[in-house]
RNA sequence: GCGAGUGUGGCGGAAUGGCAGACGCACGGGACUUAAAAUCCCGAGGUAGCAAUACCGUGUGGGUUCGACUCCCACCACUCGCACCA
């Protein structure tokens, strides 16, 4: 009888659906609680195979802990706010709110086609407003904490978007989503206090159970660094004090050699002190200049650098009293440290260069070669070169000298210790239709103030004017009802924040919700979180994992302060999964294209085949090319599993099998929660081609056998074990090994003669090192015989001998 | 430039100090069939040999070890992340 993978799939498919099974119980009196977590699915197109990678092993890692007896959290939603699905929706011409309802539908049926066994009543989706409600509570929060701020600045602006964009956003001078360059543009932002995290982002960051190089790409994206910040004197053309400037460095053993003092071109004090500047008209050109030119440019032309003198302003060393000119110039971060950075030419490759293009002087403090390039701090800290031209330091190593000049400084006053990050804060606006609502009004009297909580959710109007506004305000602000309220607090005429938040907010919180997905009261009723805890397993891609995984202990670690979660670590373990590549090795994505549909795959082969396909092609963290080869072992490895009712007989474990499947037991185990999909594909074949070569199963191996490959391929095994047991397989217990049946009474030695391997001898378990040359000698009179001097004798009992002539 | 990772048959990949190439695909041979498909069985890293077997073999070169795909050092190639971060 053929194996008709169309009728029983639809088969578990619809009996899931009416039954629920999967359904996470809220406080379960008897069961200890397991949280799964799927990242969340991005509403701007269909699912393709490449979801299968981190979909199937969630899936598995949850049906494999319910026969364990754990009461599972398994849920799913859709992130669907944001320039992904407003993007995708605008160029289909659909208005968002009908694309993303659409959209969600989608991927739910999709999901369920694949057999995943998510708790479907838990879902949630960030544009519905019974979730954003939360999410808007939580900017109150913020607000309300002093964490979040609206401030005006230069910021990351897209042209091709019309948005600001975060500095995630714009990484390498590009905007994330259309690909376009970045221009730096003033405007008033909101801000999230990000950057005052840093510390415990980084304990996060030691906390979690997550790969070593996702958590270096975090360490270095909060970018911590240990420095000083001095403060120099700033005076006017009539050596009159008009100011300071506080610069940071890591480098204050150079300070001897600070030539000049470099602004960021977004600096305050420019504008501060016009009158002071005599060349103010040639400066503010430049500040033009560079604001319109794409960051992207910016870098491209790092070697030749630009910058203008600010004319009639000087700094003053503090050390040797000096007069230092001060330099605008766009290779100073107006973001990083205090936007301004003493110059070295002689020990900084960056200053070097400018130096050589505006004719400034080269002071060298540390010996080596400064001719033709900067010796910079990593080569003489290396070496811990002799320091020069440094006053009484002069002479000293450059690590010792480092520590005298950096007392010296404190003691007089001119510097300080200071830490600094990389990280900036969060810059948290869009001017876009298709996100949250800020809950925010302005008043002319009273200013910015919070919507009351109990107005919550402030609902996004609809609209079919959402089209990105070309002045760069977002659309909400052309729809005046939305825009003229009155103050909540004075009564009086006010006007709504028209920006909406990032399409990260969303997703920032979301797990918690899956606790308690539908509460109207709270984000998540307390007690429930502090039952489902942490996700024990987060699955997903890594394409976004820095940022998301950051933000996430960010809100998780401010919620939890305020007293609203009750831990402080969203995920105990994160598991990035690789990608399903297209033929010419590129992503498979649905951006992109190339996208093979589980529904292609599904309607030809079947979702167990699919599913087991996926996987079996590579390892669950491996970019794996996607192709149809090798399917049919899948499907011949199912029909042979179809074959095994047909080949019942006994009920009691064999013998010839006891071993043989307590060994597949174990494996099973150990590799699903490490999410080793492959392996254990391979050792279920390896188990089936044994009973085949036997040409019986027995009763009991048939259902334990059947429930170790259920995680993986669910409908089939869902379908026989009804047919020979008659009841449903999901009520069943995972099978327990016995370590006494995992080692043959008679195994395989290889015996090596100076390391290479001679023969391999089939001998008792457990036999000593004298048994076995015994053995040996009697065997194999080529390899040593008796009385044979031997140098020596490597023994490690049950795995080799090495015998060394 | 900085950081991290990867490199194994014709292909996808196993093995993390102890028989390299498990498992699967593709390939070759055979059985069944009028025939084909499907199914089943057998073979297979390379070189030499009828064979037993020998030698070579996990990017390259060195090292540690009785023993190295695995650990260490240097180099090459590719991939990813960050990138004027003071």
């Amino acid at each position: 009888m053929n194996y008709d993978f169309k009728s029983v799939e639809k088969k578990w498919q619809d009996r899931w659906e009416k039954e629920k099974p999967f359904k996470a119980v809220d406080f379960h009196p008897t069961k200890p609680k397991f949280y799964v977590l799927y990242e969340f699915y991005n509403i701007s197109g269909n699912l393709h195979m490449g979801h299968l990678k981190g979909t199937v092993p969630a899936d598995a890692l949850a049906r494999y802990k319910r026969f364990c007896g754990y009461n599972v959290l398994f849920p799913i939603g859709g992130d669907a706010f944001g320039l992904p699905a407003e993007n995708a929706a605008i160029k289909k011409g659909i208005n968002p709110h009908d694309f993303v309802r659409d959209g969600m539908k989608r991927v739910l049926d999709q999901s369920k086609a694949l057999g995943l066994s998510f708790d479907y009543d838990r879902t949630i989706c960030t544009s519905d407003p019974e979730y954003y409600h939360w999410t808007q509570w939580i900017f109150l929060q913020l607000l309300k904490n002093g964490k979040a701020y609206k401030k005006r600045g230069f910021v990351n602006f897209c042209p091709n978007c019309q948005t600001v964009l975060s500095n995630e956003d714009s990484q390498g001078g590009k905007c994330d989503r259309c690909g376009g360059d970045v221009v730096q543009k003033e405007r008033s932002v909101w801000y999230l206090k990000m950057k005052e995290y840093s510390d415990r982002l980084l304990d996060n960051v030691d906390r979690i159970n997550m790969a070593e190089n996702l958590k270096d790409a975090q360490r270095n994206w909060i970018g911590k660094s240990e420095g000083m910040q001095v403060s120099f004197d700033l005076f006017n053309s009539a050596d009159k004090q008009v100011g300071k400037i506080d610069i940071f460095t890591t480098c204050i053993e150079t300070i001897y050699g600070v030539t000049f003092v470099a602004l960021a071109p977004e600096h305050e004090l420019v504008e501060k002190l016009r009158d002071d500047i005599k060349n103010f008209a040639e400066v503010e050109k430049y500040r033009e200049q560079t604001a319109l030119r794409s960051e992207f440019d910016r870098l491209s032309d790092q070697k030749t650098k630009t910058g203008v003198k600010l004319e009639g302003l000087y700094i003053k060393n503090p050390l040797t009293g000096d007069k230092v000119p001060v330099y605008l110039a766009d290779f100073v971060l107006a973001s990083y440290g205090t936007g301004a950075a003493m110059a070295v030419p002689s020990h900084d490759q960056r200053d070097f260069e400018f130096a050589e293009v505006f004719g400034i002087p080269k002071i060298q403090v540390i010996e080596g070669d400064c001719s033709k390039c900067a010796v910079e701090k990593k080569e003489y800290l290396e070496k811990n070169s002799r320091m020069m031209n440094s006053a009484e330091f002069s002479g000293m190593p450059v690590k010792e000298a480092k520590k005298k000049i950096a007392e010296k400084m404190i003691a007089l006053g001119c510097a300080q210790k200071k830490i600094n990050y990389r990280m900036a804060d969060w810059s948290f606006t869009r001017q876009r239709y298709w996100g949250e609502p800020f809950p925010v009004v302005f008043c002319d009297h009273c200013g910015v103030v919070p919507l009351d909580e109990k107005d919550l959710p402030l609902v996004l109007p609809e609209t079919n004017d959402y089209l990105p506004n070309v002045n760069g305000d977002s659309p909400l602000s052309k729809i005046e009802n939305f825009v003229n309220c009155k103050c909540p607090k004075c009564g009086r005429d006010a006007r709504r924040e028209t920006d909406t938040m990032p399409n990260w907010a969303g997703s920032s919180w979301y797990w918690l919700r899956y606790c308690d997905p539908h509460n109207p009261n709270v984000l998540a009723d307390f007690d429930k979180l502090k039952y489902w805890g942490s996700v024990d397993v987060y699955t997903g891609g890594t394409e976004h994992i820095t940022r998301h995984v950051l933000y996430a202990f960010f809100w998780q670690n401010f919620l939890y302060e305020i007293g609203a979660v009750p831990t402080r670590d969203p995920f105990i373990r994160k598991m990035g999964s690789g990608l399903i590549l297209d033929d010419t090795g590129k992503k498979m994505s649905k951006s992109s294209a190339n996208g093979v549909s589980p529904a292609e795959v599904i309607e030809k082969y079947g979702t167990d085949a699919a599913r087991l396909h996926v996987h079996f092609l590579g390892g669950y963290e491996d970019n794996t090319p996607w192709t149809y080869d090798g399917i049919s072992g899948i499907t011949s490895f199912l029909d042979r599993v179809w074959a095994l009712q047909d080949m019942v007989k006994g009920d009691a474990v064999s013998d010839e099998h006891r071993i043989e499947l307590n060994k597949l037991i174990k494996k099973i185990g150990e590799d699903l929660e490490d999410l080793k999909l492959n392996t254990c594909i391979s050792a279920m074949m390896i188990f089936i081609k044994k009973i085949r070569e036997d040409g019986f199963i027995t009763k009991s191996e048939l259902h334990d056998f059947l429930i170790l490959l259920n995680p993986l391929a669910p409908h089939i095994t869902s379908e026989i074990f009804e047919r020979v047991f008659g009841r449903d397989i999901l009520g069943e217990s995972w099978p327990k090994f016995d370590e006494k049946f995992l080692m043959e009474d008679t195994i395989s030695i290889p015996v090596q003669v100076n390391g290479k391997v001679k023969r391999v001898l089939s001998v008792k378990r457990d036999i000593s090192q004298e048994e076995l040359l015994d053995v040996i000698c009697e065997k194999h009179p080529e390899i040593c015989n008796k009385g044979d001097t031997l140098k020596k004798v490597v023994f490690v009992p049950n795995k080799i001998i090495n015998i060394i002539k």
